[in-house]
DNA sequence: GTATGATTAAAACGTTCGTTTGAATTATCC
DNA sequence: GGATAATTCAAACGAACGTTTTAATCATAC
């Protein structure tokens, strides 16, 4: 590995990322790990936000063209209506499989887990062109996976899948300690099944009934918008 | 409202971690927010981490004192075992009334999602300890509600929806975005019952079974290829 | 009113940050 | 082999960081 200097910045930058989060570790820090000279950051990328972006896009770009590819691949197989089940096998098996198939990949998945939550500023503008089509792309095939459930109602659902799958790129280790071993969150298939079965029965559930307690229960601000569609 | 300068001090940096992650927040950010001197920061915390462990503390202990008394209160009244959707209505209550109630609230969760996030090196053993008990609690009670689970996978799942209100915790802002307003992530009792709903189902879901063990059922470079599962 | 302790204010401390500079080095091509 | 560009290097820049110090202010009891 870290056959010319940018990619020993990047390794470097992408490894201390993972450990200590984005807005904590210095360039000096870097290049220390990297073994390289100061200056190499700006002559390579120009700034430090550069670095982050170019870290950031070196992986994600290829996780989510395999995402649309796959579902491609679903939706010619299955007649443009894939069930659910299969939708987030292709969801979440790329970013999985990088996040577990090597040591790099792994360090990379908690360092997406970092712009994730660290992005505020700057880094929400490419989060969003990164991630707008696989957004688009996969709500309107758990649509017609689930064509029973109401707009608001499957957006919901696809956030709390989204959330299932970004805590466990992220944070699959604390698991590990917790179960003494007995979840190994390096198991690919065995990952990928669990949270298939589990998201899939999360959204394959009847309807969300919201009951009409004493309390002020359902206030329709905004979710007559949507649903009446 | 900020009736003390330590109270000052604690809303604001609230405020400005919610906002833009812990590392990025200076001091003199801080100080400028809330009005007082930068002196005032050490005098009545001693550092800035201290003022981070402060900020963290103030609202989770009252949170997970809540989750304890509900499930006090769930196991008294179901004689020892009660069922998964009230657990779940337990765990996650406290935290989404925390942070949808009031404007401090919703901030502080986003700072929490921050710790848990952020937390690298000197914030686990704070965020171990403040857990250890819910967690301890919880998994027993989850337990006893899915007894034909195998503990390793009701570890999984109970992981699967520790991410499912972390991330909505952390992350419903964007959700509303892309709804367009449809889902309103301050509505507690909505979000309650949606995840209530949404990770029972995955709870009390059938065992998952990992369909070839031992060989590839999704191939290891398969990103491009792996269509034959 | 004055003394005493608690709190705030202003200024500076040394350190580290991201960035820039200009020379030295290495590679590339004629 | 010398000219030219690309890359690396050591050193320094100004700015911002967390922290400390010292004096000023405030409240309260005598």
């Amino acid at each position: 590995m870290a056959t010319g200097t940018k990619e020993q910045i990047l390794d470097a930058a992408e490894r201390m990322f993972a450990e200590n989060g984005i807005h904590a570790v210095s360039l000096r820090t870097i290049i220390a790990e990297a073994e390289v000279n100061l200056a190499a950051v700006h002559y390579h990328f120009g700034s430090k936000d550069a670095l982050v972006e170019a870290v950031f896009e070196r992986r994600v770009g290829p996780v989510n063209e395999a995402r649309l590819a796959w579902l491609d691949r679903l939706e010619a197989e299955w007649d443009g209506a894939p069930p659910v089940e299969e939708v987030l096998r292709a969801f979440v098996t790329p970013a999985i499989q990088l996040a577990m198939d090597s040591e790099r990949g792994r360090t990379f998945m908690k360092t997406c887990g970092r712009f994730y939550t660290e992005a505020g500023d700057h880094l929400q503008p490419i989060f969003d062109r990164l991630f707008r089509k696989i957004i688009e792309r996969y709500v309107a095939a758990f649509r017609k996976a689930c064509p029973d459930l109401q707009p608001a109602e499957l957006l919901w659902r696809f956030h709390f899948t989204v959330g299932v799958m970004v805590h466990t790129l992220l944070d699959s280790e604390k698991l590990r300690r917790i179960s003494c071993g007995a979840c190994d969150p390096c198991d690919v298939e065995s990952v990928v099944e669990h949270m298939v079965n589990f998201a899939a029965a999360g959204m394959k559930t009847p309807p969300t009934t919201l009951p009409h307690k004493g309390q002020a229960a359902v206030e329709p601000k905004g979710i007559e918008v949507g649903v009446s569609a």
